[in-house]
DNA sequence: CGTACCGTTGAGGTGAGTCAAAGTAAGTGG
DNA sequence: CCACTTACTTTGACTCACCTCAACGGTACG
């Protein structure tokens, strides 16, 4: 393998991207239920408590689901029993979207982290409206590549960086979907809909070491846990040591 | 996270079906690079070297490319400098799609194993080819949810596996595309055009590890390496251990 | 005021990384 | 055809981040 001048791929902008292309089609998908009355039919609004399951790894794909409110978190389970956490979804994302067009059995389980609503679509409506609207082929395809590439699954996966590295990473990334907007001060403040554990299949450790990585955080000052809620005084700084570590 | 059944994931299924879906478009592509001269204008064939990039990393994609012979391998260098190689790809099959349909800088390089030769699909050409086929829609489609799913990945750099079974898991997906066809006897013979290193990019590991991983599989009577060729004398039985394993 | 789950902390073991060195194969040029 | 270079491969010794197992503290909720 020849040389090669590799720059920094900050996972922000590949959720970022991904998620605006599903908004997009979810607006564009919204305005095709409205449209016609037909369609309208086809389409199931789904309420999930929170813990239930909206699909289950395995079984077949019956369509695709596109979350109306509420957060869904996507897990793998595998031969070995361990689960492994790879896309947290909310508002205007899609998901069950690669087995469908896969046509293969779901490769992973979408567990609702909080109570959400999901629009499901089923196969005939996803037909009708790909024949419809010719874009949709061209976003899916977009979704489709844009989704879980190298980049995004190795920050938090890549075992050569240490798990308190992944665990940085993970908030760099969550933080876009759950820093609260209102905060008074510099302090960011993330509410996270997550547990330890579901964390811990993120970033692919288990949920003691993540207690002590976040224990970590908190002597080094970046970071601070109180349960489910996340403090970090000083984004910058935390950017800033997640790029350093991985310059060594 | 509910209680769920999983049943075993193997490579094999996964890699047989992708490989099907692209010898499928290269006949379809070809069919219309014949078919209209125009569209044979736009393709070019292009030859590689054993060792020659053929895209990337962070580069813009500029269409998508065909392979006709040889092999080649995807590998991403993430911010340490470690390689990640993801994926071998042979005759019939397409690379640099991801990034073509993602509009995102190639997130990946490819670099030729061995001498190939590759048809590249410039931009306004697969632009062409999709209005008038429609059907490659579903087949980009499926290709890119098929790719790189997580049981694929997951078999290979899932660090709960030890580099042993990795390594077996390895083998066992590769020898689809390697095994050659003339064994006298019930030895499998497969000769990879990988290095020791190029493995070891592969199922997340250090090259030297995958030396030791070679010598266990040697000591259990299981693999015999001879610098890239390697014998199986039970293909049987070496499957019978990636399963057991997994198991535990 | 239990019960159940979530979270933290400790002790101990180990798989795999790192560093260093020697061995082997494959070209290259004289 | 043989030195010589270069790249690939193997082996050993050492270290450490993380896993495992186990116990205990905290918090929510009926």
């Amino acid at each position: 393998m020849a040389e090669l001048n590799v720059n920094k791929i900050n996972g922000q902008t590949c959720c970022a991207s991904t998620s605006c292309t599903m908004a997009k089609f979810a607006r564009i998908a919204n305005f095709a239920l409205d449209d016609q009355m037909s369609y309208r039919c086809g389409c199931d609004f789904l309420s999930y408590d929170k813990g239930e399951n909206i699909f289950l790894q395995n079984s077949p794909p019956t369509g695709i689901y596109c979350l109306q409110s509420g957060h869904v978190m996507l897990w793998h389970r595998d031969e070995l029993g361990n689960d492994i956490g790879f896309r947290v979804a909310g508002a205007g994302d899609i998901v069950g979207h690669r087995a469908f067009f896969g046509e293969d059995p779901h490769a992973a389980s979408a567990a609702a982290l909080t109570n959400c609503v999901v629009c499901h679509l089923p196969k005939h409506m996803v037909t009708k409206l790909l024949e419809k609207y010719p874009i949709l082929n061209k976003l899916f395809l977009r979704l489709l590549a844009l989704d879980r590439g190298p980049p995004d699954s190795l920050l938090l996966r890549n075992t050569n960086l240490p798990v308190k590295m992944r665990l940085i990473n993970l908030l760099l990334i969550l933080k876009h979907s759950f820093a609260k907007k209102d905060c008074e001060d510099d302090t960011m403040v993330i509410v996270l809909p997550l547990y330890r554990k579901d964390i811990s299949t993120m970033i692919a450790a288990r949920h003691e070491t993540v207690a002590r990585a976040i224990k970590e955080l908190k002597d080094d000052g970046l970071v601070y846990f109180r349960g489910r809620t996340v403090m970090i005084p000083d984004i910058n700084r935390l950017t800033e040591v997640a790029l350093e570590d991985d310059e060594v």
